[in-house]
DNA sequence: TTGAAAGCGCTACCAA
DNA sequence: TTGGTAGCGCTTTCAA
């Protein structure tokens, strides 16, 4: 039903192949002939047909993305900035949520193989490697985003997260707390990083983690660690001594438990302080503003994206990169226990 | 590079259409054969070309989403929603953001046309109907959601925004709420419905809104409406009599309401009582809690997807279905001025 | 039950 | 500068 470069031909007397030419900005055609041919193009609104022109290119131009959750913001603010960047270089962006259920993710990737996409981007649920092997045998060009495996020789995108967990944690020491704990993740990367960062701030100022001072998110079914955070942070609140400052794997889980701390009729930051991870939106309305490490979540995207749209024109593939976005402690309430100085919120 | 029926038929002794066959579950086909080639399929990982299908077929099985801000958890969680359906038809999604700027979102929409996706999805950002009669041209069906046009005979998918603004008025009314104000949004159907509904709970109670009691958001720049609703608040708070009871357009602008409200050093609810719109994630968390009508965005997104699979499988254009879900309000600390009593969260 | 032929809309290659 | 021919991987139609 579209016009098609057949129509258009016929109508001008022209030949398809003609057609196709001015339609690609081919030098040799006649000024004469390329003024018409774009005039009737335009007046039929002519689109070219995508399907047609992959299946002789093998060239979709069309980039895939699955991530856990696309509710969350930080992924949310990912995909929001990948498509910009595709968008200008004329991809499309296909997207896909696995629920965080491994299984679920493997059959997204398989269809975005199937659909031939350029580069796939996956922030990604497995616990194994072995799904990956699969886009490695169909030569697709893949960049893992947030979360990393070991021991996987493949393109990377994400925040450095033992800084993020090293900085964090030197906050809460400079802000005078002397028992910091921590709420870790669950066992994928980030949380290992940033679990090791932790440690290693502790460390440099000579510090150790206090018995039952690291306790685990858990997974307490709640889709992004508010109810774990909650549990967790009851726990830390009953061990003595009482930890005076709380790392969190992620902001959720540190809402959790600045409602555990309140709760328990405490304050923030003065008992506890707390820093979670994320900086998503809103942190300046709730009850006591969150300090957060912000992931830089847009460079990411950004990141991501450039990487994608260079793999896409490469015909034979490179040495993996591995970028690892630099990320930044955001202070607020929750963690300000020195008078503010000129650390505040606009530290770089 | 990948496997394609000429492989499998050639390894097998078989031709290409005995193959295409199997693939697709055609009946005449001998068990015997049936089987090897399925077994040799499962060996190679054999995926079809979208491309070559859809080719053939004018079929590909692709739905196109375009919505303002995919940042908002409105409209991620109504991209998460439609997403989860499609994909269990076999449909998988290209997602755009068009920033709110009605020119993008029309080079958006061209993109998704120009890919022949089966059905576009559209939260549009235009001020005028002109675009949608491009998609009509193209006989790609398509569906609005969230924000409709007078007089534009579309599918169109949303909640009942009249009831939104009147639901919330007249809670704010029975918490006992006199002088009822409302921070409206842009000349969009949602915010001009949520301001017909406000105007209709106030008629029904004998009321009228007070002059200057209506003000808008304006564009002051900030993305969602916090600055605009922080704004709009102080004047609101400015007026002689002082509204005791606010109705925001949505839920950053409550945000911003309340910040003015607590900055003034008033009190929420008990001087003045604020009800936003959206019920975004995290409301437990604020200094505050806020109540808000839960707009029921899954339930958009999964009425949406429905529809367009419909749409997908139709040859002939049929009469355009309007679907408005009914909202709720979800009540909290920001507007409870009246004991707790059954109402409280778990309304329905 | 199987397969040969034609064609979907486009691009690459080479000849005119 | 222009166009004929071939073919991308698949499905549809019809004949064997």
């Amino acid at each position: 039903m579209p016009t098609r470069l057949k129509d258009i031909a016929n109508e001008l007397g022209l030949s398809v192949v003609t057609i196709s030419k001015v339609l690609r900005d081919h030098p040799d055609i006649g000024a004469e002939t390329r003024k018409r041919v774009l005039k009737r193009m335009r007046e039929l609104n002519y689109q070219p047909n995508f399907a047609a022109r992959s299946l002789v290119s093998g060239k979709t131009w069309t980039l895939g993305l699955v991530v856990p959750d696309l509710l969350h913001p930080f992924f949310a603010d990912v995909a929001k900035s990948i498509s910009v960047v595709a968008r200008r270089q004329g991809y499309s962006l296909l997207i896909s949520s696995s629920d965080e259920d491994p299984d679920l993710e493997v059959r997204e990737i398989k269809q975005l193989l199937a659909r031939r996409v350029d580069v796939i981007i996956v922030a990604s649920a497995q616990s194994s490697v072995e799904c990956f092997r699969l886009i490695e045998e169909q030569k697709t060009p893949y960049i893992l985003i947030d979360r990393r495996f070991r021991g996987l020789d493949a393109n990377f995108v994400g925040v450095d997260d033992e800084a993020v967990g090293a900085l964090a944690t030197s906050h809460l020491i400079e802000q005078g707390c002397r028992r910091v704990a921590h709420i870790r993740g669950p066992e994928v990367s980030t949380a290992v990083g940033r679990l090791e960062g932790y440690k290693r701030a502790l460390g440099s100022y000579g510090l150790m983690p206090l018995p039952g001072h690291i306790v685990s998110l858990g997974a307490s079914g709640d889709h992004r660690g508010e109810k774990g955070g909650y549990e967790a942070a009851k726990r830390l609140l009953s061990i003595k001594p009482r930890p005076d400052g709380i790392f969190c794997f992620n902001d959720p889980s540190a809402l959790g438990a600045m409602r555990a701390i309140l709760d328990a009729r405490l304050r923030i930051p003065q008992d506890v302080a707390v820093v979670g991870c994320g900086n998503l939106s809103y942190s300046d309305f709730l009850r006591v503003p969150l300090s957060s490490v912000d992931q830089g979540s847009d460079k990411i995207g950004k990141c991501a994206a450039d990487l994608a749209l260079v793999l896409a024109n490469r015909k034979v593939r490179i040495k993996s990169k591995v970028e690892l976005i630099s990320p930044r402690v955001v202070v607020r309430a929750s963690s300000q226990r020195i008078p503010i100085s000129a650390q505040a919120d606009s530290v770089s």
